[in-house]
RNA sequence: GCGGGUGUGGUGGAACUGGUAGACACGCAGGAUUUAGGUUCCUGUGCCUCGGCGUGCGGGUUCGAGUCCCGCCUCCCGCACCA
């Protein structure tokens, strides 16, 4: 028997620990009261203050195991959260699973397992790490995606996207432009003639499957044949946002082509605009919304016009329309070009060179056919990477075709070049050579005209366009003169002109393409639609859902030779006729039909488009959230975040997220997308789902590699302390091996997970440590050895409250002197402030500094050690509940109100003033902290050391009472 | 190339609106307790020749600069022929 059975050890941390997990269960702690829905209680919402919702972001369910880098958002949110328990609030913290997707599937298929088994093993391991952590989740609350009550909401939000379309005029309640209608609006307005229908036939004329291609083709989600990024190593299609700059898969990193599929899409481009201005409504870290805007890439400019002399014989003109956000620089335009893969590339092509096209232009060919059929050909081989390599060696042919400048009749001669990408913008330029560096180094490669239509500065390089602003020039036609206008005034008098003339408009461009929703996968929603005969799609009435994802007898997808371009998908759910093929009646009044349904599945980002709404009411089965209980959580609020534009809109959401900034696009993009449509449809009213999103940083571990540069298994190798001074060494093996620093994992053989970590100190002290190790948004590196330091303080914290030998509790109801008072209210000041700012290691700093000072003192007084034991609460959970019972007090610590500081002790009596002697501090005076600047002055000009140092006399003297005076010397 | 961030002891990191640089912790050194060990305790610890020097480098503003201004450099992240 030791000598110390009550010794704060790993055992007795382990004990503690587990008997408050089990009692939190027990009493369903964590559970927050729902106005609303199946588990109304409006009566537990009144007995709380104001609610507050914290997010993390949606795990996925990894085989592996969690490493200790996993938990450190959990933790920082679950601190979060059990600081605004303890302020009363209301407080909503749930965690569910994101369990669809192609990891949950390639997992499936390496096992051999049913994806289905692999992942509900998987939470069962990740449910209980996070338990033997004390995360202080609504239990209640958690659900996976794969949930048929879960995915069946999936597939009615998808019903309500299918069922919708944008009307660009419709206006918003906050006074804008556009929004999402029900189809069924916008099919009554087609009957009535208000909407024309496009073509030459009236609505009344159309076949029934023409009018529902009509109404197909306003739709927020339809179908379409498009060019798709279709990945055989992988099997299925993915989005744009999955495809890597190298033109690989962003998982697994296989080849991607371009190819031409039948595809479900999401017509986000139609939210281009409020996606990219509502950044300005939340509060997010400015990388993070500079990354959206970017990728939304919205840019204003002017459409052009332009009209071919083509070579086949036509009725009506080719228009070749082209984006510029430089109309101003018209008058320049002196050649244009086309992507090579630009659909009206053979309308240009004659049979023959033109008189006098010069040999650089023709690629050697005897015929612009031949040299444009050359260079399409060599283009379509070239990767994305090899066309990025070259990026300043401009190469391009000549078609042989012109096209007529609009403002002053030059024929411009057209080229096709793979700097002109077919999906931006029309997939045409002007070029301006003049004021587009692109542009010019073309012109110099083909030796074409240059004419600078903005005045360059003096000095400007003679190799260069000049894209800068100044006056206009080169630039007037007979109705029209730019000359001496700035850029903006000319853009504003060419468009103008232009709109007049019916060459062209104003007009705003995007990169943002729409979103590709289908993959050729198993693991994933199954898609509520179902084909006719005539192969027109109908949404699976709601009374239906959930479709079910069927039992297949080979769930893995039928992948291809990573480089077999020519390979074509091949969804696993065909494989299952008897699914496929159905006898519906789909109330729509035609009966019990026969329909084929759709085999494509959701990506695994549909699921975690909307999981934030379902923690909301998960228990609900009449709907996908009880608007009461929307509103209550997710609202809009009075005041607007710190930075928001004056006037706008609250536009309500979670109050915080914390998540890597790895979704930065996708998720977060395609989240806010989803929530908009709901929105618009009255479904939520909120506008953003997430109004604080915080970044964190990543947990780094080091790893170790030997002389061929293997990495090494990290936990076998010994560190050598360097000499004084110096680095210090590792060996492995007695190897020399090199350290490096990166993310934890298989790959670099440095996982660390957090069983070792709460077997070796327990969970308190892995959650101290992670709280303490730097701020939240930094990448930190970890260090195993340093744990100590937390293990040490709450054992010092443990000895102010329990004696170590007889387990009997120390405190003394003393008066605590002056200065511990002054220092507990000053930290009762500062670790508010501190946990409000998510300051985790600032805080726990200056409750380790109280601790300490309580340490030296003959007895620890109740006064001070109790709300120092609440104060740590929100960081180590389960240390704090269990000295807080020792300390004499039942019904746990969870909801006891957080201190208050008085402010009267924020003031101290008397302050230690610096003295400073041209800027330099030479002595240190206490003075009365209300002592008066001439007192203050006088005092200090009298103290020796300043005398000394002013034997010269003293040219001015600088006091701000009480803390700071500075004597400058003749 | 464009945009954003970062740079402080041997290490991770503190420092509110310009006002005692290095809180807190690791490591290290010395000591204590212990048969021993350390996940124990205490003390010390920015650097160098007691007077200085010190927040990536060079200037500037100021009585006073890690903090503000100008010019560079490093590393990291994002975007990248976006018309």
């Amino acid at each position: 028997m030791s000598e110390t059975p009550y010794r704060y050890t790993a055992e007795l941390a382990d004990h503690i620990e587990v008997a408050w997990q089990d009692r939190w269960e027990e009493e369903g702690t964590f559970e927050a009261p729902n106005p609303a829905g199946p588990w109304a209680d409006p009566t537990g919402v009144a007995a709380l203050g104001t609610k507050m919702i914290v997010l993390d972001m949606f795990p996925y369910p990894s085989g592996a195991g969690l490493h200790i880098g996993h938990p450190l958002g959990y933790i920082a949110t679950d601190v979060y959260s059990r600081f605004h328990r303890m302020l009363g609030k209301n407080v909503l913290h749930a965690l569910g699973y994101d369990a669809f997707g192609l990891p949950a599937e390639q997992y499936a298929v390496q096992t051999g397992q049913h994806p289905r088994k692999t992942t509900e093993d998987n939470i069962v391991i990740m449910k209980r790490q996070l338990r033997r952590l004390g995360l202080g989740f609504d239990n209640r609350r958690s659900y996976a995606t794969v949930d048929e009550e879960y995915y069946r909401w999936t597939q009615w939000i998808f019903v309500q996207i299918f069922n919708s379309w944008y009307d660009v005029s419709a206006v918003r309640p906050d006074g804008g432009l556009g929004r999402a209608r029900p189809i069924a609006d916008l099919r009554a307005e087609l009957e009535a003639g208000t909407r024309p229908v496009e073509g030459d036939r009236p609505w009344a004329q159309l076949t029934e499957v023409e009018r529902a291609a009509v109404v197909d083709s306003y739709r927020l989600a339809y179908t379409a044949e498009a060019p798709v990024n279709w990945c055989p190593g992988l099997g299925t299609v993915l989005s744009n946002e999955e495809v890597t700059n190298e033109g690989r898969s962003e998982r697994g990193n296989f080849p991607v082509y371009r190819r031409n599929l039948r595809q479900w899409m999401m017509r986000i481009t139609a939210y281009a605009d409020r996606l990219a201005d509502d950044l300005d409504r939340v509060d997010w870290p400015e990388k993070v919304k500079t990354m959206q805007r970017n990728w939304i890439g919205r840019s204003s400019g002017a459409r052009v016009d332009f009209v071919a002399e083509t070579a086949l014989p036509t009725f009506a003109p080719v228009v070749l329309p082209v984006f510029t956000t430089r109309p101003d620089t018209l008058f320049g335009a002196t050649f244009f070009v086309l992507a090579p893969e630009h659909p009206d590339v053979p309308t240009l092509v004659p049979a023959a060179w033109p008189e006098g096209t010069p040999a650089a232009w023709t690629g050697g060919h005897a015929t612009p056919a031949a040299a444009v059929a050359a260079y399409q050909r060599s283009a379509s081989r070239k990767s994305e990477v090899e066309r990025q390599m070259e990026t300043k060696d401009k190469t391009g042919v000549f078609t042989g075709g012109y096209v007529v400048n609009p403002v002053n009749g030059a024929k411009l001669p057209v080229f096709i070049a793979d700097y002109v990408l077919m999906g931006y913008g029309t997939g045409a330029i002007m070029a301006v050579p003049g004021g587009d560096q692109r542009d010019f180094d073309f012109a110099r490669q083909f030796e074409l005209p240059v004419v600078f239509t903005v005045q360059p500065p003096p000095g400007h390089p003679q190799d260069q366009a000049y894209a800068g602003e100044g006056p206009a020039i080169n630039s007037a036609n007979d109705e029209l003169s730019l000359d001496g206008l700035g850029v903006a005034d000319a853009k504003a008098a060419m468009i103008a002109w232009l709109e007049a003339k019916g060459l062209g408009a104003g007009s705003v461009n995007y990169k943002l393409r729409d979103w590709l929703f289908s993959r050729q996968r198993y693991w994933g929603e199954p898609f509520p639609v179902v084909f006719d005969e005539d192969g027109v799609a109908h949404a699976v009435p709601e009374s239906m859902l959930p479709v079910a994802l069927p039992d297949v007898p080979d769930y893995a997808p039928k992948t291809y030779d990573p480089e077999d371009a020519a390979s074509a998908p091949e969804p696993p759910l065909s494989r299952v006729p008897e699914w496929v093929e159905v006898d519906l009646d789909l109330g729509d009044g035609r009966g019990v039909r026969r329909y084929r349904r759709e085999t494509n599945t959701m990506p695994n980002w549909a699921g975690s488009c909307w999981y934030y709404l379902r923690y909301l009411d998960p228990a609900n089965h009449e709907t996908f959230c009880d608007p009461e209980n929307e509103r209550y959580w997710l609202g809009p609020q009075a005041a607007t975040v710190a930075g928001a534009p004056a006037g706008v809109r609250d536009p309500g959401g979670v109050d915080l997220y914390v998540g890597g900034v790895e979704h930065a696009v996708l998720h977060l993009l395609y989240a806010r997308f989803w929530h908009k449509v709901l929105f618009d449809l009255g479904q939520v009213c909120s506008e953003e789902p997430f109004r604080t999103y915080f970044s964190q940083g990543y947990i780094q571990a080091p790893a170790y590699t030997d002389a061929r540069g293997q990495y090494v298994e990290a936990s076998e190798v010994v560190e050598h302390p360097g000499a004084h001074g110096q680095e210090p060494t590792f060996t492995w093996n007695g190897e020399p091996v090199t350290r490096e620093f990166g993310k934890v994992g298989k790959s670099l053989k440095n996982m660390i997970s957090p069983d070792d970590m709460y077997q070796s100190y327990g969970a308190d002290t892995l959650r101290l440590y992670e709280m303490s190790m730097g701020p939240l948004e930094l990448s930190k590196p970890w260090d195993t050895r340093s744990v100590v330091g937390s293990v040490r303080f709450l054992q010092r914290l443990w000895r102010n409250v329990v004696d170590e030998t007889t387990g009997e509790c120390t405190v003394a109801d003393v008066e605590p002197d002056t200065a511990t008072r002054t220092l507990l209210h000053r930290t009762v000041a500062g670790v508010r402030e501190d946990y409000e700012s998510l300051r985790f290691n600032t805080a726990v700093a200056k409750l380790i500094e109280l601790n300490n000072a309580l340490t030296k003192l003959p007895a620890v007084p109740r006064e001070v050690v109790e709300p120092l034991v609440v104060m740590l609460a929100p960081v180590a959970p389960h240390i704090a509940e269990e000295l807080w019972a020792r300390l004499g007090h039942e019904g746990g610590i969870t909801y006891v109100p957080f201190p208050v500081a008085d402010p009267a002790y924020l003031v101290d009596d008397t302050v230690t003033c610096v003295i400073q002697v041209k800027g330099k501090v030479r002595d240190r005076v206490e003075v009365p902290a209300d002592i008066t600047e001439a007192d203050l002055r006088e005092l200090v000009l009298a103290r020796e050391k300043v005398l000394a140092l002013t034997e010269a006399g003293v040219r001015t003297v600088i006091v701000r009472p009480p803390s700071l005076v500075n004597v400058v010397p003749m």
